[in-house]
Order: C-alpha cells, then structure tokens, then sequence
DNA sequence: CTGAAAGCGCTAACAT
DNA sequence: ATGTTAGCGCTTTCAG
C-alpha cells in the first residue's frame, strides 16, 4: 500500500493525498482532505520513510553516541533523550563507542550516510582541538554532552564540574579535613580537570597547601579507586579524607577502605561523583549528584531547537551540580 | 556529492560506481574498479542511505524496544544487542515502552515507517494471544526478548525460568528452609508465572505442602519487596526465607528486613533473580543469574538469520540460569 | 482547489 | 565489461 494505491482508492492526485498527510492548510477542500483521510484510515496506509526523506533530507531521527549504554551514567541520560525524542515524534540510535575515537568516526560517518537530522555526542577527547574540529566538521547538527569543550561555538550541555569538584573538597574542609586525596578522572577529559581545578580553588580559600602527591588520574572505575586507595593505606600516605571523582571510583575506594579492615567515615571520609551506581553501598555515599535524566531532555531539546533554526539563546547549558550529604563522611578535628 | 558526480569525476557511468560501491564481482575490470574507489576515497563520497534503501528495501537498522533502559536489568541486554549489530554492520534504534501496549503499537508502527529491517522486542504482555497476534503479524521480523510466549511459531530468547525457579528455591531447601515465601512478579507475565512453576516444583519434590497465602504478586520493584516483606514481619507470617522473583524486590525486602531490625541471613535468608543492581548491597546476595549480554547478542544474532533467509535451527533458544550462592542465605535446622 | 510531472540518489534489469 | 534506463515512494514546483 503506497501513496498511489491510496490516491487510486480516493480518486485523486498523489498530490492531494500528500497534502493531507502532510496537514498543509492550503489547497483542498476539507471535504476532500476527510474523505482521504477517511482512506487512509481504512487502508492502514502508513507513507514511506525513506523515499519522504529521501526527498525532504530530513529523518526524524537523531544519533546518541555514548561511551557505554552498560555504565550506569548513561542509562537515565539515554531515557531523557528517548523521551523527549519520542514527545517530538523523532527516534534515536543508540551508538556505543567505548571512548575510542575511531568508532566516534566511524559512527559519525555510518549516521550521516543513513540520514540522522543530528547526533547526541559525548565526545572521547574534548580536549584535543584537532579532533573537536574533524568531527564537528559543520556538516551534521551536533550537541556535545558531558564532557564540555574548548570550542566556544559548540553546543554542548553539561554539569558544573568545578562548582561540583569544589563543593565536595569544600564540604569535606567544612568537616575539619586537611589531607584530602583527590583521586581524579582520565587526564584526557576536561571534565576531570574541572573537577580538579574545583579541588584546588577548595583548598586555597581554605588556605590548605596543594599537594600534588596526593592528586591521582586514573580511569572513572573502580579499579582506580582501588589501586590508589590500597597505595594510600599500604604506604601510610597521610590522608583523613578521599575526593572521588566518580562513583566507580568511590566504589573501589570503599573496597580497598573495608579490605583493610578500616571503617568509613571513621577512618576516612568519602565523597564520590555522579549518584547513579550508588544507591545500595554501605554506609551511604555522600556525593555530587547531576540531574541526568533532564540532561538528556535538554540535550535533545537544544538539538531540536537546531533543527528548527531556532537559536537558544546559549550554546552551551551549565547544569548545577548538588552535594548530597549522606553517611560517608563525618567532622573531625584535625 | 551523489554517486552522480562520482561516475562524472571517474568517468563511468554510475552503474559502475554502484558495482564497485556494493562490492559486484562481476561486471568491472580491476583496473577500472581501483581507479572508481580511488576517486570515492578522493571524494570522500558515501552512499545515501535512504536511497539505497528505497530500492533494496533493506536500511541495515534494526528497532530494540524495551520496557526502560534505566531499569538495570537492560543495559546489558542492550549493549549485547548493540555489540553483535555493529559487528554486523547494523545499527538500532532504543525505544522505552514502558509496558505499555499503546506504545508498543506506536513504535512498531514507527518503526515500520522508517523501514526497519526487524525489530527484537522484550512484549509487554506474552500471555494475551489476541494481543500477540495484533503485534506479530507477520509484516516485518520480530525476535521476542525476556519475555517467552505461548505461539510456538515465534522467534524468542529468554532463560529457562522455571529452572531459575526451581533452583533458586530448591536451595533454600537444601538450607532447611520450608517455609519460603515467594514474592512473584505481575501475574500478568509468563515470565512470572514461570518462574513460579519452579518455585511449585521443587516444594513438591521435596514433599513441602504448596501455600498460596506466601505467594504474592507484584510488580518487579522494590516497593513490592518492601510491601509484603513488611507484611510478612508484621502480620508474623511464618517464613524464614524468601525467594523474591526479581533483583528490585529483593532489595525491598532487604530494607524491609533491616528496618525492622532483623539481620539477613541470621534472621531470614533471600535469594534474588536477575544479577544487575545488586553488585554493592550487603551482605551479598544469592541469586539466580541470567547472562544478559550474551542474550542480547543472541537476540541480534537470530535477527540477523532471519533477515538472510537461514533458518535458525530452534525458534527459541533457551538461556540456562545460573545460581550464585552468596551471603544472603543460610543453614539452619527447621 | 487540484493535478501533472520532475526529481531526490540509488539499484537492477536489460542492452550493447 | 560497461552503460542506458526504469523505477523505489514520496514532496514540490508549476500549470491550469
């Protein structure tokens, strides 16, 4: 069943059958437009995708390109997405590209040959300049999310990792701490060093000298965190309180912490990064916590506004980071 | 750039270019076929998707609609599914139905539109024929996921649920537990009732009179958990351990049980199902195991035979469940 | 208000 | 071995 087999059916043109199906006001007459549409009920005709797109160069459909759909940042993110997607009639591709920047390629490359009207990306390295600028060549409608970027003509939406970074050192400060470890993301990402630079701006209003020895880079995973933890403990490093820059890393940190047969927080404080993996640890995670499920609404919301040649009003959306304090960290006098 | 102006830039016709472009053996001097993919790469041209669809009637993409990708018992599933699509040069399109039928016809009716090449469907509700029958009509390939079905004509991957069942409970009773409370899912869900099955069976094995005022229906979450698990405690129902049919409701039980003041396995022990949210709960809980990303590929790869036209040998195939014996359980001497 | 016809970019049947 | 041509199913311009 096709748009001619209808207009057969209704007697008309293929172009007035278009013109209903497409809700053009203009030319024909209602009584004309009810009748056709009164076939295409009865017929279950459905038009085609492919050949409309083929022609209006438009898909109502998105690529969400994320590191790993099993790492449970990205599940509430992908919903926020869908949801709004779906609330605006358009799908999306789900791409993992486990932070490989040849799969970034490649499936930048595989969305624009099936006609995606723009990608949800976010990127490996936003650091590196050269690379920002191959894949936001200009020519597909891209929305940066998570890891912010050095290009001040992207847009992008993601959290205030400084204010978050700082708001965790500030608080374990609040609570008597001097010795914080700050055990950070991947140097490669500007969302660590965010979370870094809030670090430091903590402890220098808090007059507390920066000590690079006990500032860690690693990958956002557990192993991280218990890596660096077990060398804290095992080489006796003096530390009351740990900075995780992630939840995972938290979660490794509280491993190596428990394997010792010390106690949290009456041994160490902790605070971790994200709140999505956390729900069940032992005692509680006190932590920075991003909305991300309305990050991924907004994140399809701006790409939708692109889509529609409307500009908003900022490129980027600074979404504002929240401390929960919960049971893993605890006054001291130091 | 169209495979029009690669045929003028190589001088050929673009029958040509189409020949060299989907790898035609025949037809194509190898001289000529190197020259045409030089100008391709010189060009950087790629194929319009859309059109190529149009003719072939085939888009290399694929719908995966679930329930709610930030229900963790997906992400796996759907990074498995993912994982063997890419492989497969596939891509898939995420839809979140939410149980929810009218959205589940919506989808497919979308996705039919986009001219999916099939579709691999965790159903909401695999017991209404009536319902079955609308959804898998025989207009594109659909491979159902998690949930098994009662029309033996369709393609399906789940675990076996009543061996899930059967050993989950059959492991308390070694333990000396008799009376153990079940704590299904929706009766809506052959899943549920299946699992119930092997719960049934293995008290029958055992000579252990069945008592329907133990089992309970309710949604896989954590509040049906909490619910009749508080019920159990207050109304001093006798039970000392509990076979909760879903990792979501044997976390409410835990927090039931604690609340209350009670300690696991001491005072009851549990056992869960599934294995995706439980990694940190304390203590650790035994449970039956299901490999989700495996089923996910498997789920890809029986689409994948269908869409070539190679008979998979089984319509369903049957992932085994797997007991992990944790802390969550107990001996004792009834 | 309505319809004929061109064309989106590609594949495939058919010539040569 | 290569090219010509007829669609795939739709939107859109243009004519009436």
């Amino acid at each position: 069943m096709n748009i001619k087999d209808v207009a057969r059916i209704a007697n008309v043109s293929i172009t007035t059958v278009s013109r209903v199906l497409n809700n053009k006001p203009e030319g024909i007459s209602p009584e004309k437009r009810k009748y056709v549409l009164k076939i295409i009920e009865e017929t279950e005709y459905r038009p085609n995708g492919l050949a409309r797109g083929l022609v209006t160069k438009r898909t109502s459909t998105i690529g969400l390109m994320i590191s790993d759909i099993s790492n449970p940042f990205y599940p509430h993110i992908a919903r926020g997405v869908e949801d709004a997607a779906e609330t605006n009639n358009y799908n999306v591709v789900l791409c993992n590209t486990y932070w490989k920047p040849d799969r970034e390629r490649h499936y930048i490359s595989v969305l624009k040959e099936k006609g995606v009207d723009g990608i949800i990306l976010a990127i490996s390295n936003g650091k590196n300049i050269d690379y920002l600028n191959e894949i936001i060549d200009g020519t597909i409608p891209i929305v940066l999310f998570d890891e912010p970027t050095i290009r001040d003509d992207v847009y992008c939406v993601c959290v205030d990792n400084k204010k978050g970074g700082y708001m965790a050192t500030n608080h374990l400060i609040e609570y008597g701490h001097q010795r914080i470890a700050c055990l950070i993301g991947p140097n490669t990402t500007l969302t660590s060093e965010e979370r870094l630079e809030g670090y430091k701006q903590a402890l220098a209003e808090a007059n507390i000298e920066y000590d690079p020895n006990i500032v860690m880079y690693g990958g956002y995973s557990e192993e991280t965190g218990i890596k660096y933890m077990n060398q804290i403990i095992d080489e006796k490093i003096n530390v009351t309180a740990v900075f995780a820059a992630s939840d995972e890393i938290a979660i490794g940190v509280y491993k190596a912490i428990k394997s010792h047969g010390y106690r949290i927080p009456d041994d160490f404080s902790v605070t971790g990064f994200d709140d999505v993996s956390t729900r069940l640890i032992e005692p509680s995670l006190t932590e920075i916590v991003q909305p991300t499920y309305e990050m991924g609404q907004k994140a399809f919301e701006l790409m939708f506004k692109l889509l529609n040649n409307v500009k908003p009003r900022k490129k980027t959306v600074i979404f504002e980071p929240d401390l929960i304090v919960r049971n893993s960290t605890r006054r001291i006098n130091y």
